[in-house]
Order: C-alpha cells, then sequence, then structure tokens
DNA sequence: CAACCGACCTGTTCGC
DNA sequence: TGCGAACAGGTCGGTT
C-alpha cells in the first residue's frame, strides 16, 4: 500500500509525538507480525527503551532506540500506524501495540497481515540491500544513467526492485514512467542522454508533490493522525484506464508487465520497437 | 541475470 | 441477489 510518499508522511507525523517517549508494555496479537522475534523477545528488546528519533529508509519506517538499536515497521500493503489512547477501543485488524509512557500507546493495525516489525543493531541488518533514497544527493542523474545502462531489464522491473532504487511503488513508478514519457517496457539500457534527465527529473518531482499532497489514499492509506492524503486526485495515469490522457486526450490503457497492474499512455509512452 | 509463479492474507469490486 | 473470479499500494523464495 504505502510508497515513499506515503510512509514519509507518516514517520514526520510520529517523530514528535514519539520522541523521547518510552516503551512501557507490548502486546503482541499476531506473533507473525514479529519477522523474526518471540513476542518475549520483542519485548525484551524494547520494553525500557526510549524512541529517539522517527524516520524513513525507502519505505520502512525507523524507531531509534536509545540503546542504539532501532524498531523497523514495514507496512507492505495495509498496515497503518496510529497513536492512541491504551483505552480506547482498537480495530479488530490490531496486530501489535506499543504501550508509552503518556497514557497512549502505537498501534499498527494490518488487515492483510503482510506487514512486519523487526529489531536490529543497524538498518541494513533489517532491510537488507537497498538502493539511494531518490530525494537525497546520491541519486543523481549520472548515476541514474550509469544504473539503467548497466541492465537489460524492463524499464519498470528496474525501478520497482528496491535494491536499485528504494522507495518507489507501483503508483509512483507508472506516474515517473508517465511524467518522462517512457513505455514501462523499454530496456533500461536503451535511454538516451535526454530520456535519463526526463525520468530523473520526473521521479523526484512526482515524489515531492506527492509528499506535499500528504500521500495518496486509494483505500485504507491513512496518516499517522488518521486522515487520508489528496494525492490521488492527482495522479495522471495509475487507475484511470479508459479515461482520456490529460497530456492528449486518448483514452488510457491498463496492462500488466512483471504481474503488476501498469497504467499508461499508449500515445506519450511509445511502445519500444521490436515487441 | 531476467522473468515468472506461488506464497503470504483479507476485503472489495467485477462480471455473469 | 448470488457467487466465483479478479484485483489490491509489497516482497520473498524457488524455478525455468
Amino acid at each position: 500500500m504505502p510508497e515513499l510518499p506515503e510512509v514519509e508522511v507518516i514517520a514526520r507525523g510520529l517523530d514528535e509525538p514519539l520522541r523521547s517517549r518510552r516503551i512501557e508494555r507490548v502486546r503482541v496479537l499476531w506473533p507473525r507480525t514479529l519477522a523474526a522475534l518471540s513476542p518475549e523477545a520483542f519485548a525484551d528488546a524494547v520494553v525500557g527503551r526510549r524512541c529517539t528519533r522517527v524516520w524513513r529508509r525507502a519505505k520502512y519506517l525507523v524507531f531509534d532506540l536509545d540503546d542504539s538499536r532501532h524498531l523497523l515497521i514495514h507496512l507492505r500493503m495495509s498496515g497503518r500506524l496510529g497513536i492512541e489512547p491504551t483505552e480506547r477501543s482498537a480495530s479488530p485488524h490490531l496486530r501489535a501495540a506499543l504501550e508509552l509512557d503518556d497514557g497512549q500507546e502505537l498501534r499498527f493495525t494490518d488487515t492483510r497481515k503482510f506487514g512486519r516489525l523487526y529489531v536490529a543493531a543497524s538498518v541494513e541488518d533489517a532491510t537488507g540491500d537497498l538502493g539511494p533514497e531518490p530525494l537525497e544527493p546520491a541519486f543523481t542523474a549520472d548515476w541514474l544513467a550509469e544504473g539503467l545502462h548497466s541492465h537489460r531489464t524492463r524499464l519498470k522491473s528496474l525501478l520497482l526492485d528496491q535494491r536499485f532504487l528504494a522507495g518507489l511503488g507501483n503508483i509512483y513508478v507508472d506516474e515517473s514512467l508517465f511524467r518522462a514519457g517512457l513505455h514501462p517496457l523499454r530496456p533500461a539500457e536503451s535511454l538516451c542522454g535526454d530520456e535519463v534527465l526526463r525520468l530523473h527529473s520526473a521521479i523526484q518531482s512526482i515524489l515531492q508533490e506527492a509528499i506535499a499532497l500528504r500521500g495518496a489514499t486509494l483505500r485504507d492509506y491513512q496518516d499517522a493522525e488518521g486522515r487520508a492524503g489528496s494525492n490521488q486526485h492527482f495522479l495522471r495515469v495509475y487507475g484511470r484506464a479508459g479515461q482520456p490522457c490529460v497530456r492528449c486526450g486518448q483514452p488510457l490503457v491498463r496492462t500488466v508487465v512483471g504481474q503488476r497492474g501498469t497504467h499508461l499512455c499508449p500515445h506519450c509512452q511509445p511502445e519500444p520497437a521490436g515487441l
């Protein structure tokens, strides 16, 4: 569900209320929500710790703990986080709760049960290999050009690969490719210099705009305060098959690329030759 | 290395 | 109205 912009908005919303809070107790209602630890080992690791900062890496929320370890949460498809008074009734899909020292608790709710909680000495221990952050200085057009030219795979599949570039998901890849005027099936290595520049700029602007609009709410995404985002009103291709392209008026199309629903304008994103 | 498939899960929407 | 199929913002491991 949430991609980089949505996770970023949640991290910003959690940082202030969680800073310096001490974790008093944990409740794990669905043990498999813990990636590697038993509920007992998880409680041992976090109870008594204070949270010093909340931030984001790729699509992971990172909670720095005062013993220099980290709690990480990946929301996957349907995970949600919120801070609520402990006595307030919770959703039936509540999977884990961290009780804080101010009468509130951090609640992890997840209908589909794909989301995971990790505790690790370093962020990379939990996340594995990740590419650069698209909104950080390391993501330059030169880096992108070199990266694209060393892969033969289809553009969309490469952009979805978190080891290549961190944080893009299905919505924002489709939106970025539309803005750049590139077909998702283009071989990564086939992009010319101008196309690389367009893609680099499209990825950054698409993500920045999405964060400014507090993310896209298609069905169940909400931020840490329980509010929906508004970026869904500004998506140009995602979920708009059959509707006219905002640029050329031709009907948008939905196909499947790498088993993912893929939305594009056949006129503005010309199909590569030889398919 | 690249592509595909099934798992992991539940809920909603689509098509007949 | 009913019912199964398809689909959903993600990722992993196994196979071809």
